[in-house]
DNA sequence: GTTCCACCATACGCTACCGTATGGTAATAT
DNA sequence: ATATTACCATACGGTAGCGTATGGTGGAAC
């Protein structure tokens, strides 16, 4: 995705120091991100990068604020264009394993929260936003606050479990999506976490 | 809990480095788990280390497995002696919060699970039982494999997943169990993920 | 009481990485 | 053409940790 490797002479800037850092994290987590392997891995020397940025963890915070930037134009847009509540929360399921990618890099970054303050606050906007997403669709869905609040938890829950059984359990979960196996799995996550129309809704159709 | 600082005299063994290594485990990640400063918090040096382990990895591989060890006892004592498959799950879910250690544990074993092959057989045995456990619930409940499985499966990425929203969002849970919130919040949770009575067993109670 | 061994201390070399200091170069400005 | 600047190389000192080699010690065995 971003793996130039300095054949052409021009010279580098901050954001490809902190998009191979971005790399550095989602192969190997956040403490694959040293100065110098990386500078080898550009074809330059860390005297480039002590030019760009002042310490490591300058570049660790450099790199944490373009995947919360990514992240957050990341998944309005692929879900963006859907407007139906219930279809955007289905989507937002169907579109869990598109990045492997993805999902490294969260918890690459979610565990170095733990150790850094600011990473944490970073990690914690991005979790804010996806959840604030799925609990706007509820509310579409006629629910109140409250009950907007609790289904959404719930939901968000299985979003992030998900990548985690993935990791963990890959065997637990189906493969191909054209598979018979995927399709109910998906029926019947959907059945659990997409209410039945709603009373509020049900009355003012009928 | 396994905190003891060498004022008595006594030697040590493997398995007091092993429980040390745990502990560094859960406080700061794998990379965390250091021969000289354990031998440090131990009070000793890291000739006694290299007396009872070969390597830094080999106090690695004990750690972990000790932690399957205690994971694999702890699950069913905790709720071993509830026989009634509805609130076996119940417990599973009002346990999670118990240890932040354990979660911790958990998040930083499978976070290495991508560089170890390893640890990775031994998280995802952890796992594997896990899920079992859930899945046999609900083929108590009366459900045939395939649904069952469904049905772990979602339960077990929101198992995961509530201990994940905890960490990173955690305004979005509850905090004390006696709160009314808490209490709304854990019902909508066993309503999704625990079946209505199955009509295979409602005939039969019928 | 000597022997022996489990257990530990000390000292060493090695690698990887951080950060700094300083000099070099190619392009651009003037 | 010279000077400036952006960008990079080189060289250095410093820290942290791994693993080894070897010597010490206290208590159990005989």
């Amino acid at each position: 995705m971003s793996t130039l490797k300095r054949t052409s002479k021009k010279s580098l800037s901050a954001n490809d120091w902190a998009c191979a850092a971005l790399d550095a994290i989602a192969d190997g987590g956040v403490e694959k991100v040293a100065v110098e392997p990386l500078a080898r891995r550009l074809g330059v020397t860390k005297g480039s990068f002590y030019w760009h940025f002042t310490s490591r963890e300058a570049l660790l915070y450099a790199a944490a604020e373009m995947w919360e930037a990514q992240e957050t134009e990341g998944m309005l847009a692929r879900i963006g264009e859907e407007l139906d509540p219930r279809r955007r929360i289905q989507r937002v399921f169907t579109k869990v394993d598109a990045s492997q990618r993805a999902s490294r890099l969260y918890f690459a970054l979610a565990a170095s929260s733990t150790k850094d303050k600011h990473i944490a606050g970073i990690v914690e906007r991005v979790a804010q936003q996806r959840f604030s997403f799925i609990y706007e669709c509820y509310v579409l869905l006629g629910m109140d606050k409250e009950e907007a609040h609790r289904w959404a938890t719930t939901a968000y829950s299985v979003y992030l479990g998900i990548l985690q059984v993935r990791r963990d359990l890959p065997d637990a979960l189906p493969e191909e999506p054209q598979s018979d196996e995927y399709q109910q799995y998906m029926a019947h996550m959907f059945a659990t976490l997409i209410p039945e129309m709603h009373p509020a809704i049900k009355a003012h159709v009928a």
